[in-house]
DNA sequence: CGTTCGTCAAGAGCGGTGCTCTCTAATAAC
DNA sequence: GTTATTAGAGAGCACCGCTCTTGACGAACG
């Protein structure tokens, strides 16, 4: 039978989940440089080398965390673009914004794990591919709805992109369909500056400068929207 | 005699700067996670212990880099800046955000360590705060410039900014004097973006998407420049 | 000139890390 | 019931940051 089967790997499953749920409460608490395997081990009541029969190595469980990661903000974005009406494109691209923000204050070193410093000898493996994108399908979305719906009218300021940037265009319009390239382009504008505005904020470059963080993000997000082409 | 009295001193300054610039190679190497005082101090022929006569803690020869780094960059953008005609401020701004990528490109590591994930026991001492805002500003004095000659002509697509947000713009005003208030928040969205695109770019964000980065780049600053209101 | 005092390198050592290896005990498969 | 697989335990390797003590050197002072 595979009952019992499974039944060892149903224990193995759940300290697998054990194991995970204790690096990333060590990992919000002390950060990715801090997290230790030995740390997680002596939690569980195991011997160090123990762990090593779950997680073949530290890198190994860090991207269990990263894939993690990145689902649980895709997550938030999804949701908050759900809760609102699907042709109120100025509205869902400032929610998913907010989303992304809030998100990273409640869980700044996941943030930091997934769009700080690269861990120098650590390559993302391809399973990490996937969910990466889920957040950023969503902006993607956005922009294909209103462009579609006809009421994205970008502002007239922007330079033709150069044509070599056709092919790199085409690969973004996987994730925004029938979207012209000067729109794709400016919606890269729009992706890195979103995040280029929360790592500053929670790297801390607005230190001694900005205070009112919130409602500076709110305006910049929104003149972004606006570089876009979003209506209001 | 202090003559004798900075002959000691003078060979302590000369240990000084080897240590740096040993740890500096470490660090383009094998990044600040990997960078180690036994390490460094194995390659200066000294025992481990014999470093902390130099430097108290890890903490401190990170510091050390760090206003190394801040410095560096910030003079790669003045030298930008300076070979360029003071009234084009167009091409003094494509021509500084250039000068930021090149050089964290060409030194990954050490921009990672300014601008990327905090390391998270680390507080950065007040030391660092004047080197650090040398680039920042360079393009404060190029938005000044080009306000000042008439010559900023920002595009009516962004709202007002909300009145609680004038106290930060007043203290951004100190780079950028006599600026409005709106012109300021677009700075910052500029500001913002620019770096944001750097670290997508270096900490792997545009991996399996982008291929063309300089092209990228160079259209997406100029949008930003457009959106900031510079002419062209 | 001789002594004293501050500075420096060296060594040993503490507790921590990732990771490997071997050995034993429990458990599933046949 | 025997065999094969798996999980945990323990020891150990090489590394890390950092501390403490010891001995040597050199500069300043009486």
């Amino acid at each position: 039978m595979n009952a019992s089967r499974t039944a060892r790997e149903r224990v193995r499953a759940e300290l697998i989940k054990e194991i995970t749920d204790i690096a990333r409460r060590h990992l919000a608490t002390a950060g990715a440089p801090g997290l230790s395997l030995r740390a997680v081990a002596r939690e569980m009541g195991m011997v160090s080398s123990a762990i090593y029969r779950y997680f073949p190595s530290r890198d190994d469980l860090l991207t269990a965390l990263i894939i993690d990661g990145y689902n649980a903000i895709g997550e938030a974005v999804e949701r908050a673009d759900a809760a609102r009406p699907q042709d109120d494109f100025t509205g869902r691209w400032l929610a998913v914004c907010r989303a992304v923000r809030e998100w990273a204050l409640a869980h700044p070193h996941e943030y930091a794990l997934l769009y700080g410093s690269p861990v120098p000898g650590y390559a993302a493996p391809q399973d990490t591919v996937a969910p990466a994108v889920r957040d950023t399908a969503v902006y993607g979305r956005i922009v294909a709805d209103a462009h579609r719906a006809g009421r994205l009218t970008p502002p007239p300021i922007c330079p033709p992109p150069p044509a070599v940037l056709a092919e790199d265009a085409e690969v973004v319009r996987s994730l925004m369909p029938d979207v012209p390239d000067d729109v794709v382009m400016r919606a890269l504008v729009a992706w890195t500056g979103l995040y280029g505005m929360v790592s500053f904020e929670l790297f801390g470059q607005f230190n001694n400068t900005i205070t009112h963080r919130a409602e500076l993000f709110d305006h910049n997000v929104t003149c972004l929207g606006r570089l876009l082409g979003l209506p209001e």
